[in-house]
DNA sequence: TTGTATGCGTTATCAA
DNA sequence: TTGATAACGCATACAA
């Protein structure tokens, strides 16, 4: 690891001061054309680059920002980032990468070392603080996407974004109700998630909308995983034998409930027709194929780094910007 | 947006110099019990926190370390992120997410980028570059964490860390021999994958040990997913139709074979049976459940990040390291 | 136990 | 078109 060259280094072989040096790597007006060249030159001869620390300490502003996330290996997240980071590394920002875990402490401390990363923006993924706390904790940056997470009144510097989930339990309703069902359940997730809770609602609207009761005895909360939707589906068929689709929180979820179909005698789709959520690898991989709703992900982490660039470059003033994201459906042979 | 106090407000406000105020926030003697006390409750009161980026001008590191990754949105390296990100946190370090996008340029500009902001480390995850290159590149930073990549002769300052392939595929073959399948075929993966080759090695190495010989005609490249699982597949049972076992690339790959045996008529693992490689979640949810070797990446990654601070923190003179991480099967149903 | 001077590498400001 | 000087916020070395 050898020393790098400092722009004092530059500017002593290329006997100019320091200032002409910083110019020309800015490319900044106010140097010959002639000069400008010779020391490009030399720049490129030594292999100077700046050091984005001291320059940061300057201009405040380091060219990074914070991608907060419950867990990096749930792919929801990481296509999500894959997105961000794409936008990050177009516009020349880097990322900082921090798990919570899940963890109200760890998510307070992953934005108290953004704090004094001295960072130009957060993107914030599920945030598990309550609002009081959030907004003090996000107050403090620049600019913050908060990507699934409702607030009441954002502050000026934070953009929110959003899967429109409320409509795609909609068009899931619709896609059932269009095959002839009208005993539709909802495997319906953790009960605190608030996407959990827009799903719920657009699966109310999707019902009333085909003029069909809501029965709360057709929904059933569960953990996001397999087996939770094979535990909220055998409830569901003991409450309501004669349920003939199964509308559930995600793939995971979606895939559990077919097994507990199956495992009870009844045939996907003849029987009971299922759809999911998020259109994972596995949706196509899985017999019967899953129908699913696809929602872009790595648009969404693009948006919302794009969001930041936003907010960071206008005059602040305007109010606060609020995105969404329209999933579709992806009809296979579940559904 | 507030503005932050720094070292000086602090000072200011409890009338002392800024150095007996750095010494208590960095937890250094030479300051009176009382000093002290009194401002730990002014650093409390204003909120101060120490700037990471002026820190980092001084004492040379940032506290970050760079993890570069083909793309996060593959599981294989979101796990490895997840680990590495749980280490770094543990031990007060922040973590740089680049993608690459399998593209050499991108990945010499993500290696650049880092360099520029004078990161502590780099996790390089299956870098493509040139070995002469990836010296070069890799000769820049403090400390070096090479996966999944081998390396002639490693500078000092690099440790590398690879999945024990070779063990993995002879584990597989053993665990087939050991069932009775005497026609093995592999389903390799990318030719040009140094994972693949020394899956290859240990396949043959495994046949060489059951004394069974290796026929060329049993192994066929592929694409690293489903698609080129099947396409293998039918390659190889076109070729050999007697083939009773195979040993996939991977999860996709080895799904991939089993739909192209049931698709061919064969049934799996009666008539053929089939080990992938990763033990995604997928696995555990196709029917019939896949036997695959599980690998530990969340280790990977901690350990990759263990690496680096091993590095930062020895006397520069030790030679290079390297581990190692052994797969285990997990016998399920395909085999 | 406390404080002063200096410098990390860069850019902003103002003067030449 | 160029350059000298003063920041940015902090820690290191040394002095009191």
């Amino acid at each position: 690891m050898k020393k790098r060259p400092t722009i004092a280094d530059v500017a002593r072989a290329a006997g100019v001061s320091l200032m002409t040096v910083s110019r020309v790597v800015n490319d900044k007006p106010g140097v010959g054309e002639e000069t400008r060249q010779r020391i490009r030159d030399l720049v490129e001869e030594m292999g100077y680059r700046p050091n984005e620390i001291a320059r940061g300490l300057v201009t405040r502003q380091t060219l990074s920002i914070g991608l907060v996330v419950p867990d990096i290996a749930y792919p929801f997240f990481a296509q999500i980032a894959r997105g961000a980071e794409d936008a990050a590394f177009e516009t020349g920002y880097s990322v900082f990468l921090l798990n919570t875990a899940e963890n109200i402490e760890r998510e307070i401390s992953a934005l108290d070392s953004l704090h004094q990363k001295e960072i130009d923006g957060v993107i914030l993924c599920s945030s598990r603080l309550p609002s009081d706390e959030l907004v003090v904790a996000v107050e403090r940056f620049p600019a913050v996407a908060l990507i699934n997470r409702e607030i009441v009144a954002p502050p000026a510097n934070v953009a929110t974004l959003n899967v429109n989930d409320s409509l795609g339990a909609r068009l899931a309703i619709q896609h059932f109700v269009a095959g002839g069902r009208a005993r539709i359940a909802l495997a319906a997730g953790p009960a605190a998630s608030t996407s959990a809770q827009r799903r719920i609602d657009g699966y109310r609207a999707g019902l009333r909308s085909a003029h069909l009761d809501f029965d709360p005895e057709m929904l059933e909360f569960c953990t996001p995983y397999m087996e939770g939707g094979y535990a909220a589906t055998e409830a569901l068929l003991t409450r309501r034998p004669r349920v003939d689709a199964i509308f559930a929180f995600n793939d995971l979820v979606a895939i559990g409930a077919i097994q507990a179909c199956q495992d009870s005698g009844r045939r996907v789709p003849d029987d009971i027709a299922v759809i999911g959520v998020d259109d994972t690898p596995l949706a196509a991989m899985i017999r019967p194929r899953l129908t699913t709703l696809h929602t872009d992900l790595t648009s969404l982490g693009r948006q919302a780094m794009e969001a930041i660039l936003t907010i960071l470059n206008r005059d602040s003033g305007s109010g606060p910007l609020a995105y969404q994201l329209d999933p579709r459906l992806v009809v296979r042979e579940s559904a």
